[in-house]
DNA sequence: ATAAAATGCTAACAATTGTTAGCGTGTTTT
DNA sequence: AAAACACGCTAACAATTGTTAGCATTTTAT
């Protein structure tokens, strides 16, 4: 009887959930079994039903988790006064790269997997990723009416942007990594820069 | 006993296939079922043993098609002469715009599901996917060093490229779609434009 | 027309899936 | 000390998985 080993101010659910992400991101949520899960964190796979109650729920708490954590953000990115759209577009996508950076394996499932959630939960999801895009896009459409943007489809940036960012998975698995910061610089300068509009 | 209709020129491996890259696309490899597949195709599982030995050889024929689809244009763009760096780039850049328009099924899959493959084709393509970024980030290369292209990370602009490209998934998804011309045009220009040293 | 090849079917297989029941042990609360 | 709870285990379940064997039927080649 080998108990699961908590962190501090963690419960055993989250050291659950936490090796979750990580296979879920590494094989797809579909081809993780739950013995495989129960391998990982150090138990019988029955055993995790004492702090879960699906599979599918660890799902859940993935995806819903990260889509609260980038709503709220842009809420308040886009409540900011004083900032001009690219300043705006340029905090979201920092935002989103510092999040892939920092909390990878959870962003990534949430990204790549909600495909698998089921109703009410996938309804639910596909909802807030349509208005989270939107409300992107209409900072893109604000920054064109003001001429700090060039004229071209919101919906079109807003798809390169996000897909973009998702992309940082490819430079986890490199070998040789440049800085994270320096990946972050680069990833903004070239995104921006293709949407301002040249003097 | 019903039959599977052949399109002209085509076997019925290439009808299964077909069938299995819009599976694969929608729930993912794993998640597809063989009798899943045999259902859409209007047979019975077993049946689809007289055209293919396995599932994962399904997988290896849409990976590997793609991935040679792909290297034989780098390598034919690479060997065109009187070309820019940002010529290249954009050739490159809307061959996969049009492979993601016109054969959206089979490439999305392959560059989603790759994982999947096991050795050695995994390695395989693996290695196929990584000299590929780099023979992409070396045209970029040559581009900064002749001054057409603003001093940047040449892997991290490929990435931003090809994830960029996948995100056509959410544009097939969407239901008031922009023309696909117009989506390559803007694709094409944001993403130039971001790497382009401007004067 | 006859033989050979292609292609479908049903039935079955062993393995793996997510999950539950029931029990034991250790830990916390009363 | 007793009662309640938390958490692990083994064993088992029904369903689903990919795949094969064996046979029937249709299509193609001789």
């Amino acid at each position: 009887m080998a108990k699961i080993k908590r962190n501090r101010n963690g419960t055993r659910k989250d050291v659950i959930i936490a090796k979750a992400a990580k296979l879920f991101r590494e094989k797809g949520f579909s081809a993780t079994s739950m013995r495989d899960l129960a391998e990982h964190v150090g138990v019988e796979a029955a055993s995790l039903y004492n702090h879960i109650s699906s599979k599918a729920e660890i799902l859940q708490e993935i995806c819903f988790k990260i889509a609260n954590n980038f709503m709220s953000h842009i809420e308040e990115v886009d409540a900011t006064p004083n900032k001009s759209a690219i300043e705006k577009i340029q905090a979201i996508l920092r935002f989103h790269i510092k999040q892939m950076l920092d909390n990878y394996e959870e962003v990534y499932v949430s990204d790549r997997e909600w495909k698998h959630l089921t109703d009410p939960y996938l309804s639910n999801i596909q909802s807030q990723r349509r208005t989270y895009r939107q409300r992107f896009a209409s900072v893109i459409e604000d920054g064109i009416r003001k001429g700090e943007i060039k004229p071209i489809d919101a919906p079109t940036a807003v798809l390169i942007m996000l897909h973009a960012v998702s992309g940082i998975e490819s430079w986890h698995r490199s070998k040789k990594k440049i800085a994270g910061e320096v990946l972050e610089d680069n990833m903004v300068q070239i995104l921006v820069d293709g949407l301002r509009k040249q003097a």
